[in-house]
DNA sequence: AAATGTGGAATTTTT
DNA sequence: TTCCACATTT
């Protein structure tokens, strides 16, 4: 072993990274040197002869972690970590997938659907089928097939205890059949069919689970019941797992993540001669004390939780900043002159984040920062292999790698426009299922006649001429060739906005150059000898790789690798993001802005199961993202869905000990925080008000007056909107929270204060 | 097939 | 308000 690897570890992280045999749960806390430990753990069961690079398995949720666990593991060890399975969920299930389609009964070049494809697909089933998608919303059924394969069901297996459920069940099973027929598979898909795969074939099973001696796991609070059953299966009886996570940055209940692996991890990972050990990781090397004290504060509202305090050897540094604002206009005017003045001090705008809860608040912010010169990048949006352009041409490809692909075909059959029109299809269509067929082969068959007929032949025919011309060239030629020869490059250089279009079908060429890149380097990596399944494993590096041709690597690459939302722009600028897509940054300063009940915690949240809990842990990972400086902003009127409404603010101000913050605004009263009346405002250089508030009407009720409710006891209006019989106030009760009440009928009464 | 209009909904997101 | 999906028009 090489000394040197292990230098600088605190005590609680060299002894994670050199547990002896047997599982390990480590609770990472945020800014702990989690990254540090998993791939400095790799690197000593390397180093050490524990384990060879063939025997570990490596996952992680992101491509970027993928990629980030990587590329620092190649600087601790000197071997060729190329061969290694280091990826996500989805891209180390694709590999298996690919390599033992057979056993898995799907096509070997069986296509990966994103969401919207998958959305498409469904769309496409209901109107097949004569569905009635008004009771029954393509959106619905999407996430009712992923939480059934999420837990492991198929159609057959799903308990249906109504009408609604049993039709539901019903269109799965068509859903099922359908991407049978298509050759295609979805996300949950890939979880599901590996899990499965893996249950049902124990050589396989026995293979796998042979091969690992080693698999870690990070931010294992986000895995889902599927994930960990997964891995489960693949832990073989020697084999030990090294989970990592937080269950105080668990923020991804929504989407299926259950924190609760964590809890039963001991259990079900622990042998009798080797426990499970778990070490906590408290100390962090990121934020001064009063950031993390106020973090710890916070986060020890939270009942369930597995307990952990972060500690800093460094100073306690800059109390946490606070502002009201009397609108998100101000707020956003507050944002841009304490950001002018951090820019002053010498620090770099991108060290500067801008965090809200959810992405319309951007637009303000954007605003005021546009206003005053100042570059910002906004994260989210549109990512790279999700465009439109992007998109068709990989239909094409598709089509030239699975001619059955009905979505892919849908897509381009008349794009650029050929003459293919609505009524065209129909026919195709009526033909391919009257025939029981794909609408490929129904194009073949000659089985719509006259002028569409013929317009269909034409396309089938350019598509098959694709194939050959591809099978001959390198793939980035292919690629080019595709996009050339399917008239996609003419058709947008003719469009008067269609610059970016091409410019992104050219960078779609330059995508898979470096995926062939990166292959070929990857190539060179020790392969399993012999050729027959299990044992035929080809190699291949990226999420994506490791299957023989090259075209379906590269379509399975671009859905499960969506690309950056922006390319990264030269000059330095301020980040703006929502606080999940914060999750694993650091920043100088941050801001988190919107902090007012309803909106963070988000009004959503409080009729959600343990849903405050999941915004507090939001607002604790959103808090430990700052180095050095801390802003907390709220805002006593925000325009919302078009309408002025007045919030209080965030519960989580007073969850945070009042010495850490210090107020560059008036203090706040606990109740009845709401000044409408600006006088009370008079050291604050805030603007005008811009919109006027709008109470309501009568002399009685007003924005910041104390009431009493017969049910809900004393509270402050902090809300209005409506008039008339339709007047409808926001209060927010003492004993209750905060509840809309329609004042004709909620019969309140005036409270002097 | 593009252009225009209408209604409804409007956390959070990766794969 | 603003965005989106969908329908209708030209």
């Amino acid at each position: 072993m090489a000394p040197p690897l292990l230098d600088h570890l605190n005590p609680q992280q060299l002894e994670a990274v050199t547990l002896p045999h047997g599982s390990a749960l480590v609770l990472a806390g945020a800014g702990s040197g989690k990254t540090r430990v998993l791939t400095t753990r790799i690197a000593w069961l390397l180093a050490t002869g524990q384990a060879s690079v063939l025997s570990v398995l490596a996952v992680t949720f992101t491509n970027k972690a993928a990629r980030e666990m990587l590329t620092r593991l190649s600087a601790l060890t000197p071997l060729s970590v190329r061969g290694m399975w280091i990826g996500t969920f989805h891209g180390l299930c694709n590999r298996m997938l690919r390599a033992h389609h057979r056993d898995a009964d799907l096509p070997p070049l069986f296509g990966i659907l994103d969401t919207a494809d998958q959305l498409a697909l469904i769309k496409r089933l209901y109107k097949a089928h004569g569905l009635d998608d008004d009771r029954f919303p393509p959106r619905q059924l999407a996430s009712f097939i992923a939480s059934a394969k999420e837990a492991g069901l198929r159609p057959s297996a799903v308990e249906a205890g109504d009408e609604f459920a049993r039709r539901q069940v019903e269109h799965y099973a068509l859903y099922e059949a359908m991407c049978r027929r298509e050759g295609v598979v979805d996300f949950a898909e890939l979880l599901l069919r590996s899990y499965e795969l893996l249950a049902g074939n124990e050589p396989i099973r026995g293979h796998y689970q042979r091969r690992y001696s080693h698999l870690l796991v990070d931010e294992f609070q986000d895995t889902n019941l599927l994930q960990y059953r997964w891995l489960r299966l693949l832990a073989g009886p020697k084999a030990t797992v090294f989970a990592v996570g937080d269950d105080d940055q668990s923020i991804y209940a929504f989407r299926g993540a259950n924190a609760a692996n964590m809890q039963h991890f001991e259990r079900d990972f622990g042998g009798a001669e080797h426990p499970v050990r778990l070490i906590k990781l408290e100390q962090n090397y990121r934020s001064h004390g009063h950031i993390l004290d106020a973090a710890n504060a916070l986060i020890r509202h939270n009942r369930s939780r597995l307990g952990k305090e972060l500690w800093t050897s460094e100073g306690a540094g800059e109390p946490v900043r606070a502002f009201a604002a009397p609108s998100d206009l101000d707020e956003a005017a507050f944002v841009v002159d304490a950001i002018k003045g951090i820019a002053d001090e010498g620090v770099p705008l991108s060290e500067i984040a801008l965090l809200y809860r959810s992405n319309a608040q951007s637009r303000v912010l954007e605003h005021a920062l546009f206003g005053a010169g100042l570059p910002y990048r906004v994260y989210g949006g549109m990512r790279f292999f999700e465009r439109a352009e992007v998109k068709n041409a990989l239909a094409y490809l598709r089509l030239v790698a699975e001619p059955g692909d009905d979505g892919a075909l849908l897509r381009v059959v008349n794009f650029p426009p050929r003459g293919i029109g609505a009524r065209s299809l129909e026919q195709l269509q009526d033909a391919a299922r009257g025939r029981g067929t794909t609408l490929w082969q129904a194009a073949c068959s000659g089985a719509v006649g006259g002028k569409a007929g013929a317009n269909l032949a034409a396309f089938v025919a350019s598509v098959e001429r694709m194939r050959a011309d591809a099978a001959s060239l390198p793939l980035p030629e292919a690629v080019e060739h595709v996009i050339a020869a399917a008239g996609l490059k003419a058709h947008y250089a003719a469009e008067k906005d269609g610059d970016d279009r091409v410019e992104n079908l050219e960078e779609l060429v330059n995508a898979a150059q470096s995926f062939v890149r990166e292959a070929e380097y990857a190539a060179d990596a020790p392969m399993l000898p012999g050729s027959a399944a299990p044992d035929a494993e080809p190699a291949g590096g990226g999420a994506g790789g490791g299957v023989s041709d090259p075209l379906a690597a590269f379509l399975a690459h671009a859905a499960l690798e969506a690309g950056e939302t922006q390319a990264a722009e030269g000059r330095p600028a301020l980040q703006l993001m929502t606080v999940h897509s914060a999750k694993g940054l650091e920043f100088h300063t941050v801001f988190v802005t919107g902090l007012e009940e309803g909106l963070f915690p988000h009004e959503n949240s409080l009729n959600e199961r343990d849903g405050t809990e999941e915004e507090r842990r939001l607002m604790y990972v959103a808090l430990t993202r700052a180095r050095r400086r801390l802003y907390l902003t709220h805002a006593q009127s925000r325009m919302l869905h078009g309408q002025t409404r007045w919030h209080i603010a965030s519960r989580f101000f007073d969850e945070i000990p009042r010495e850490l913050v210090s107020w560059l605004s008036p203090p706040r009263r606990r109740y009845g925080a709401i000044d409408v009346d600006r006088s009370e405002w008079g050291g604050l250089e805030s603007p005008a008000p811009e919109r006027p508030a709008s109470t309501p009407r009568g002399p009685e009720w007003r924005v910041g007056q104390s009431v009493r409710h017969a049910k809900f006891g004393v509270g402050v209006i902090v809300g209005a909107e409506g008039r008339g019989s339709d007047a409808r106030v926001q209060v927010n009760f003492r004993e209750s929270g905060v509840k809309w009440l329609a004042l004709e009928y909620a019969r309140l009464e005036p409270v002097s204060s």
